[in-house]
DNA sequence: TATTGTTATACTCTATAACTATA
DNA sequence: TATAGTTATAGAGTATAACAATA
């Protein structure tokens, strides 16, 4: 992409190499970007779509679908990376639904558990299938080794830590 | 990741290995999610407190930025994937901050063409800077040849067309 | 009639901060 | 005092739809 094509002017070699290996390095973001924008966007409308559902609904759903026993606002919170104002608006909504339970804890009751219900797991399952096929459909450009390529690559950029919050040097 | 784990019972061995295969697909796209949301996330962060302004904002004014005859409100509308009317919102923010302004068309009084104003060009120059770095700091994880397979894997991925709203076998 | 852009409305997600109840 | 969760508020981005002006 030339989305931010550099306007310095006059520069030595030494900096137009650089600069070339930070334009490599935009370009890739910028690819980086797209592809997940766009798959994100063909998930997120299709799930709209076929089950009247968004993502961050969705997401919290897969969480507690990982934890038959449930999960507390405070560690579904830490999970999903988002306050505790919304994750109670979230859960709201789909205990709204039916799809979610609030469960009163006997060992501190300021605190309880959040748990799918039954047809929340009947549900969840049935969108996971499509999900998951989705993904399939999404990724099938790439082949089974270029997938696992692609997945370790990923896996070296994800190493290092980026702590926004913390990080200083 | 084990976010979506399957909870058909009973499959027989063909079953099992397409699952592999679907969850090996998962397990992608949810490490390529991860990546992106993460350095999407920490430059948005980086943009609003040193710079006070938003990601959208930013990126119309790149769109500005590579077309120095400027764009029209229609054209930022296709270029960003956005409808029409949260374009004119954006341009009225930045019109107000006085860093783009819009200019009568003679030909289609309809209509008018959008460009950065000389204050703007000069932030945004700032800005670009900053942001390049970031990106480099981001993706440093991967070297120069790791960066190039990435971005060649995102490539292939990225050729096939994904058009939600068309698109229907 | 079609197109350009604006306005109005509504919804979702998000963060912050004040608050209640309990530990 | 500290923690769990809620409520209230505000801001951003988004889509839809009705609208005015012009082509």
């Amino acid at each position: 992409m030339t989305t931010l094509e550099i306007t310095t002017q006059s520069i030595t070699d030494m900096e137009v190499r650089a600069h070339d290996g930070h334009h490599a390095s935009l370009r890739l973001w910028l690819r980086l970007l797209s592809c997940a924008t766009r798959i994100e966007d063909t998930i997120r409308q299709r799930l709209r779509e076929q089950f009247g559902i968004t993502l961050p609904r969705f997401d919290l759903m897969a969480q507690l679908e990982r934890e038959p026993e449930g999960l507390s606002m405070s560690e579904l919170s830490r999970r999903m990376m988002v306050t505790g104002g919304n994750v109670t608006s979230i859960v709201d909504q789909l205990e709204k639904e039916a799809l979610v339970k609030r469960q009163m804890l006997l060992t501190d009751r300021r605190s309880f558990t959040i748990k799918l219900t039954a047809e929340g797991r009947s549900v969840f399952t049935a969108m996971a299938k499509a999900h998951e096929a989705w993904i399939v459909e999404l990724l099938s450009p790439l082949g089974a080794s270029q997938q696992e390529d692609l997945h370790h690559l990923l896996g070296i950029l994800k190493s290092r830590k980026h702590n926004p919050t913390q990080e200083k040097t």
